[in-house]
DNA sequence: TCACAGTCTCCTAGGAGATC
DNA sequence: GATCTCCTAGGAGACTGTGA
């Protein structure tokens, strides 16, 4: 029997262990189990010698006795289907934790000896690491083209043993695996087959650059100890699992161009956990090497950096030290900045209980509390939200108003609410424009993303005064109905009673004065639902995809100093909504009668018009004529400039923006306007089609909306 | 050739709620 | 109370890619 295979078999296979011996071919498989181990090796040796084979391996595992009946002490050659091998289930625990280390080169070919060489040092670095850790010396093996390392384990053959040592391979993966030698993560599981020293390895054809080699044991203790679970685990630790959790990451700092920005040399990239980790040229923590030094950006954003060597704390969290030794400064502007926005949220906080105007406090209130109030008590509030919008979404400014005055209609007492419809294809922004608005929504206060039917009525914690953003999705015959219930009784909770199991009654509550903003695909949703909205179209011009992209080009060129993540007159806007919430106010139109309207068919088109003026009103509540009514009351008196507000957003909505009375979606609009244009006889048929008059079937047509106004008014206070 | 991991789709069981 | 519908989670199976 050759030396080494003897060798090999004393040192892998315990006295009386069943073995799968199973030898590939490029065609076939030969296989065999076995308990007697000299039977083994001789018939390991004969078969060594057939040049077809390409490399032979024994199941490293302690393999189930029974399994020794299939082919029993012999190798049955060139497997049929119905002959089974060693699978996962039928190893009962586990002995080895094996590192497979390969030189990276293409694939059916051997490694050159350059290779072969650069992958046992490679090996003799991971040991040397774990030895660092506290693991014994393994078994050092040459598996003809690359390196092994084998640790003896004693672990049960189950998910969670397979789930470690899965980690382990992945975190030498990260440590150590490079452009030229990679550790092979693939070896976890448990039948997994290992190569048998003594036999020779014979990947493609044996030339003299890429030869065919015996494998061999290298080394191995005298005594080999076996690794606890703890050691395992602890170097399972050595790096993030899961993706960490970070704050500063969030604002979008993205690594590659920060490492490019500083000058660090990056020599390979790969993915890892979804993200990317970046093997660093030279080690930024230590002058004593140069290599093991790494950094990763996880799909959140989030980083990790570190360095494999001991001395550079063996793979722990440095991306701080790693930023600060780049930017110096950062951290104490970063303190800085954290101490000014928790003072600023303690106050904002404080003077959220009871109070409707300012406090004449002697210290002065934080920045954007004090700019809330002065833009509320004389500047344009509305201005400064479609502002705040605009830096970060292009166009669709009707959309904007809508928004803005759908959450004021929130404020307004005597209101039936605005509700937001936005209709359009998919990707034109509807869902963007609405996450957009909502960033000057409080948090606590919005629902956003897809619900099932009654999920809304077991939402423990929403508030009321919530805006619930539903998600270009088809509305289900349920949520429609919760809806038309929001929409015809805003100023009281939507209740749904079930029945429990113990056949008791359960009062389930949506609660009042929530708004609905739903961003619908074209043709979707019941006219009921739309009646009771304000219906808008997202922009699909080409114009408009223009705009997008040139700001996208804009965005895409700032670099991570630069990019702001929420503006002041973003924050100024949360603080006016922050008063907003907090009012009750009842709006007086004094000039109510005095407003003529075009078209009263629909009863709920004049409620839309008085609730915009009330909404535009409770916005500019600290400019208007007040006064207290006898229980309390805030009223305030809607102007001139309310009216013309509503109704230039009732207008648009009429026009050019929005299909409010027609509820007709974009496109069916566009499509009554060519037939209009290309022959009126063709407006003669539509208007017969729809069993109306010619006039209604113009006033359905857009290009007469330009033309007409819907309301005429003499206004004024 | 085989086993396995991962992904995707389809199907089914079971629970909740509605209806008769 | 029986039956139906809807929703959801989970499993089965097909398929692909990988590595021995």
């Amino acid at each position: 029997m050759d030396d080494s295979l003897h060798q090999a078999v004393t040192l892998l296979i315990a006295p009386g262990q069943v073995v799968e011996v199973r030898a590939l071919t490029d065609q076939w498989i030969h296989s065999g189990y076995f308990d007697d181990h000299e039977e083994l090796a001789r018939q390991v040796a004969a078969l060594d010698t057939d040049q077809s084979v390409e490399g032979i391996y024994v199941t490293l595992n302690e393999v189930n006795r029974a399994l020794l009946s299939r082919r029993a002490n012999r190798i049955k050659m060139r497997l049929g289907k119905k002959d089974a091998t060693t699978s996962d289930a039928d190893i009962l625990r586990r002995r080895w934790f094996p590192i497979d280390i390969d030189p990276v080169r293409p694939s059916g070919v051997s490694s050159s000896d350059a290779e072969h060489e650069l992958a046992l040092t490679k090996a003799g670095a991971i040991a040397a690491w774990l030895k660092e850790m506290g693991f014994p010396d393994p078994v050092m093996a040459d598996s003809g083209n690359g390196s092994h390392l084998l640790y003896r384990i004693d672990l049960p053959n189950d998910e969670m043993s397979s789930a470690l040592v899965k980690r382990c391979l992945e975190v030498l993966d990260v440590m150590f695996s490079d452009r030229q030698v990679s550790v092979d993560t693939a070896n976890f599981n448990a039948a997994r087959i290992w190569k048998l020293y003594g036999t020779v390895s014979r990947k493609g054809d044996n030339t003299p650059d890429r030869p065919h080699r015996q494998s061999r044991v290298l080394s191995a203790p005298p005594a080999i100890e076996t690794v606890g679970p703890d050691l395992l685990q602890h170097l399972a630790a050595r790096l993030p699992a899961y993706p960490p959790e970070s704050k500063e990451e969030k604002s979008g700092l993205v690594l590659s161009r920060w490492l490019s920005d500083h000058g660090i040399g990056v020599s390979s990239e790969k993915s890892y956990l979804g993200g990317t980790l970046y093997s660093l040229a030279e080690c930024p923590f230590s002058s004593a090497h140069r290599d093991g030094a790494f950094a990763i950006q996880f799909p959140n954003g989030a980083i990790h950096a570190g360095c494999h060597h001991a001395s550079c704390g063996g793979g722990q969290q440095r991306w701080q030290e790693l930023r600060a030794k780049y930017e110096p400064g950062r951290a104490e502007q970063r303190e800085q900045h954290e101490r000014s926005w928790r003072r600023d949220r303690a106050v904002t906080r404080a003077e959220q209980e009871g109070r409707v105007a300012p406090p004449a406090s002697s210290s002065p209130p934080p920045e954007h509390q004090v700019k809330a109030f002065e833009v509320l008590r004389n500047g344009d509030p509305l201005a400064l939200m479609l502002a705040a919008f605009a830096q970060e979404h292009v166009g669709d400014e009707i959309l904007a108003r809508c928004m803005v005055l759908s959450m004021a209609s929130q404020a307004v007492k005597n209101s039936d609410g605005l509700h937001v419809s936005v209709t359009g294809d998919s990707g034109k922004g509807k869902t963007h424009a609405f996450r957009k608005m909502l960033r000057q929504v409080p948090d606590r206060l919005k629902v956003k993303g897809t619900v099932s039917n009654k999920a809304l009525y077991y939402m423990k914690d929403l508030a009321p005064r919530s805006v619930l953003m539903s998600d270009d999705t088809e509305l289900s015959d349920s949520i429609q109905e919760i809806l038309k219930s929001a929409t015809s009784n805003f100023n009281e909770p939507i209740t749904h009673t079930t029945v429990t199991k113990d056949l008791s009654c359960r009062v389930c509550r949506i609660p009042e004065r929530c708004v609905w903003w739903i961003a619908k695909k074209e043709g979707t949703g019941d006219d009921q639902v739309m009646n009771r909205m304000l219906t808008c179209w997202i922009d699909e011009s080409s114009d408009q995809d223009a705009r997008v992209l040139a700001a996208k080009q804009v965005r895409e060129m700032l670099d991570p100093d630069s990019f702001v993540e929420e503006s002041d007159e973003l924050r100024t806007c949360r603080a006016i909504w922050e008063v907003l919430h907090e009012q009750t106010i009842w709006v007086i139109i004094p000039y109510s009668k005095r407003i003529r309207f075009n078209a009263i068919c629909n009863r709920r088109n004049p409620d839309m018009l008085y609730d915009l003026i009330k909404s535009h009103a409770a916005l500019f509540f600290m400019q208007r004529q007040q006064k207290t009514s006898e229980d309390g009351t805030l009223c305030v008196y809607a102007n001139e400039a309310d009216f013309s507000a509503a109704n230039d957003v009732f207008t648009l909505l009429n026009g050019t923006a929005g299909g409010q009375e027609s509820k007709m979606t974009k496109k069916e609009s566009d499509l009554l306007s060519l037939i209009h244009r290309a022959d009126r006889s063709g407006l003669t048929s539509v208007s017969t089609e729809l069993s109306k008059a010619t006039t209604a079937g113009e006033r359905i047509t857009p290009g007469c909306w330009k033309s007409a106004r819907p309301f005429h008014s003499r206004t004024g206070p």
